[in-house]
DNA sequence: GACCAGGCACATC
DNA sequence: GATGTGCATGGT
């Protein structure tokens, strides 16, 4: 197996092990999945969460049809709480539409198309960029894709993997070429990275507990602060 | 009050 | 093609 294979699986079962299963997304539904997926960008999920109670609230966000129907002034009142509430009022019409008018007002067309194609697609909707298109693909359409975010540039950089400044894509690939192409594994690969980064790899984090402290790693913080040698 | 958060589109060079 | 900027709230 490569180093890089072995590294990537190392990584996934410490964290494994010392989260446990995150059981993500965050979402009671396929639509309340991609909405949040939108709301999250460059946001504090807690943010997302106030934004989306106020639409579950209003009921709007029970089908794309009721939500679709909301004028653009009311919806972005409602996600205010989320930030960029005009520009991302915008993205929720738009990839409103692209999901009612390719998908069908239930989403039930998807099936039908291949992930490679679905992907492209969702990068044609305006407000859909590829962090976005593939937490849409996997944790709404339960596709075996590999989330990149900003907590693993900055972690696999920190730790050797990458250098940080490659692009979406360059990156995916040394995931998805790493690993073995199970959605399951995706699905819990993104969520405990998120979960590490949360609580160890931003300002004010801890260092204590981390489960990647070992000799080689660095880890807290946004630029190193600690190194346990 | 400064800094940051699970990006993206668009302008400019 | 690379780099810079606007978008905005709520928590630390």
């Amino acid at each position: 197996m490569p180093k890089s294979s072995r590294f990537l699986h190392s990584v996934y079962n410490k964290l494994y092990s010392s989260f446990g299963p995150q059981g993500w997304w965050p979402g009671d539904t396929r639509l309340e999945i991609i909405v949040g997926a939108i709301l999250t960008q460059n946001t504090a999920w807690s943010n997302v969460e106030k934004a989306i109670a106020n639409l579950k609230r209003s009921g709007s966000i029970e089908s794309i049809s009721k939500l679709k129907s909301i004028g653009s002034s009311r919806l972005a009142g409602l996600i205010r709480p989320a930030g960029y509430y005009n520009i991302k009022a915008k993205r929720l019409k738009c990839c409103l539409d692209f999901l009612h008018g390719r998908l069908g007002p239930d989403m039930r067309k998807v099936s039908s198309i291949k992930t490679g194609d679905l992907r492209k697609e969702l990068l044609g909707v305006h407000g859909i960029g590829p962090e976005t298109a593939d937490s849409i693909l996997l944790y709404a359409f339960g596709r075996p894709v590999f989330v990149v975010d900003a907590y693993t540039r900055r972690i696999f950089s920190r730790h050797g993997l990458i250098s940080g400044d490659e692009d979406y894509e360059t990156i995916r690939e040394v995931f998805m070429k790493n690993l073995s192409s199970e959605e399951r594994l995706f699905n819990e690969y993104h969520a405990l990275i998120v979960n590490l980064g949360k609580n160890f790899c931003r300002p004010k984090a801890r260092c204590e507990g981390c489960p990647l402290d070992s000799a080689k790693y660095y880890f807290c913080k946004v630029k190193p602060r600690c190194k346990r040698a």
